[in-house]
RNA sequence: GCAUUCGUAGCUCAAUUGGAUAGAGCACCUGACUACGGAUCAGGAGGUUUGGGGUUCGAAUCCCUACGAGUGCACCA
């Protein structure tokens, strides 16, 4: 038994001798720093029932855990708050206790038959079009932390991510690298593979564009145009040879995909992340059918007359919605599905948490409703961390635009600041360390800044990014507090 | 329109989840140091917690309502 436990209960019985009345579960809190005390205890609530003052009651109550107990020193009372001081003998006992566990501030595995709780955590799921930006960052952050922080309570963590490596986005990289690409390499340009890829798919969207523009000159108008560009047929086109595995097709798209990886890892391994498996929905995004099928059978979903597959939430308060097309084919939803059910045969995962940004929010709510319906046995332990945008001191982050802040270039500039910060700071007591040396502290410095900057607001709130001020060492800064 | 998240100092954020006098940093003001309109140190000012109602011993926190902002409401993912 804790401190905390052992004062606890020793208030229920002095309520109990002094005024003959059983009281439930007492919480103490920790006593502000302007009083004396360790741990509070608020008597306003029993006023009702033991008819007295608060402060008579925190009297009464203090003077009797001084008379018979060894492990409260001394009290004050302050209206009717009752702050508790800890005999020293006491605490000498935790701290003995302490030092006799060389684990102390983990906790051990728990669980209900002997092994450890084991949860999978989801984060960073970039696409494979377009390098990662402050957006991921914020969002691998955050999921490494809660990893770590669910590691350290002893849960068995298995940190996953997935993969968007098909669809249009990607054909539009493809194309336009077949168009105008001419062989050009990672090697040849010497751009990381995922910045290289990033730049077709912006050359794309501008010779689309202006297709598009050139035809509503011509009379077309926008809908249409947008429709049938030339472009968007040819996109289309490849998703179906892509579709229909065609050899050439695969091996294009294999080609750029390694590209991006190759420039992923080297980010990953920068901010020092890593992952137990990585999914990739080119092998997941036809999962889900067979749920589907069973949960017919058991009259949890019903099917349209034009075939399509449905299931009915406005119980939950939410909408009818489309888990099958009419050609039989999945949406998003239904790969979902399958993909949970997968992630839990693959790691036994007792829990699940997905770090998605909060426009997903309504996704999430449907999908738990439906494994929820379908009596999955992990339906209640499911969650979805969401977090909000991060905005910049001009507005939103657009890639259209090209507002977006690149997080490989955002992660050297922040390590740069680090590094003249510290000359500075310093005044050639860096000296003695050795190139080597001064590099890897300026990364450490320089990424725990920004680390310290994307972690310390609400993740539930939007926030916005200052860059001067995330690689400020003063303040309420990482480095600071270091 | 419906759903949902949010609104706290001039700005960016806290507040141990319903507890005591709502706290930090930046910016600002005063003073110290001084070859500086810089750096550092000491101090100060700054609030009807968006407005209004309610619940209770007690509300930034819970409920209702108005206003404002974000996001979602695809047989896209």
């Amino acid at each position: 038994m804790n401190i905390q436990e052992e004062v606890s209960s020793a208030i229920q019985q002095a309520v109990t001798a002094l005024y003959q009345h059983e009281i439930g579960d007492v919480v103490l809190q920790p006593t502000k720093k302007e009083f004396e005390g360790t741990y509070t205890f608020v008597t306003f609530p029993l006023t009702k029932t033991l008819r007295q003052a608060p402060a008579q009651i925190g009297q009464a109550i203090g003077a009797w855990l001084v008379e018979n107990t060894d492990v409260v020193r001394a009290f004050n009372v302050v209206q009717g708050f009752l702050n508790i001081s800890i005999a020293d003998a006491a605490w000498l006992k935790v701290l003995t206790n302490i030092a006799a566990k060389p684990a102390f501030g983990t906790f051990p595995s728990q669980n209900r038959d002997g092994k450890p709780k084991s949860v999978m955590v989801e984060f960073s799921s970039p696409n494979t079009n377009k390098p990662l930006h402050l957006g991921h960052l914020r969002n691998i952050f955050l999921g490494d932390s809660v990893s770590r922080i669910l590691t350290a309570n002893g849960y068995n963590v298995a940190k996953t991510c997935i993969v968007n490596d098909r669809g249009v986005h990607i054909c539009k990289s493809m194309l336009a690298y077949q168009l105008f690409g001419e062989g050009e390499t990672p090697e040849s340009s010497g751009m990381k593979g995922d910045h290289l890829i990033g730049k077709y798919y912006v050359l794309f969207d501008k010779a689309y564009k202006a297709q598009v523009e050139e035809m509503v000159a011509a009379g077309t108008d926008k809908e249409t145009a947008e429709k049938t560009a030339p472009l968007m047929q040819q996109v289309q086109q490849m998703l179906r040879m892509w579709e229909q595995n065609d050899p050439e097709t695969l091996v294009l798209w294999n080609k750029l995909n390694g590209w991006v990886y190759a420039g992923f890892d080297a980010t990953y391994r920068t901010i020092g992340i890593t992952f137990d498996k990585i999914y990739y929905e080119s092998q997941t995004y036809l999962l889900g059918k067979e749920i589907i099928e069973a949960g017919l059978q058991q009259g949890i979903f019903y099917r349209k007359d034009d075939n399509s597959v449905w299931i009915d939430l406005t119980e939950e308060g939410l909408d009818q919605k489309l888990v099958l097309r009419a050609d039989g084919t999945s949406v998003y939803i239904t790969q979902d599905l399958g993909t949970t059910e997968l992630k839990y045969e693959d790691f036994g995962a007792d829990r699940q948490i997905w770090v998605v940004g909060n426009e997903q929010d309504y996704h999430f709510n449907v999908l738990f409703s439906i494994l929820r319906r379908l009596g999955r046995p992990y339906a209640s332990e499911l969650f979805h961390l969401s977090y909000g945008m991060v905005d910049l001191p001009t507005g939103k982050m657009m890639s259209r635009e090209g507002t977006v802040v690149d997080a490989d270039d955002l992660i050297q500039e922040t390590i740069d600041a680090a590094s003249a910060a510290a000359d500075d700071a310093a005044k050639g007591k860096l000296d003695e360390f050795s190139e080597k040396e001064k590099t890897e502290l300026f990364q450490m410095l320089g990424l725990g800044a920004l680390k310290y900057y994307l972690l310390k607001v609400d993740p539930q709130k939007r926030m916005q990014f200052n860059p001067a001020e995330s690689v400020d060492l003063h303040g309420n800064t990482g480095p600071y507090i270091k």
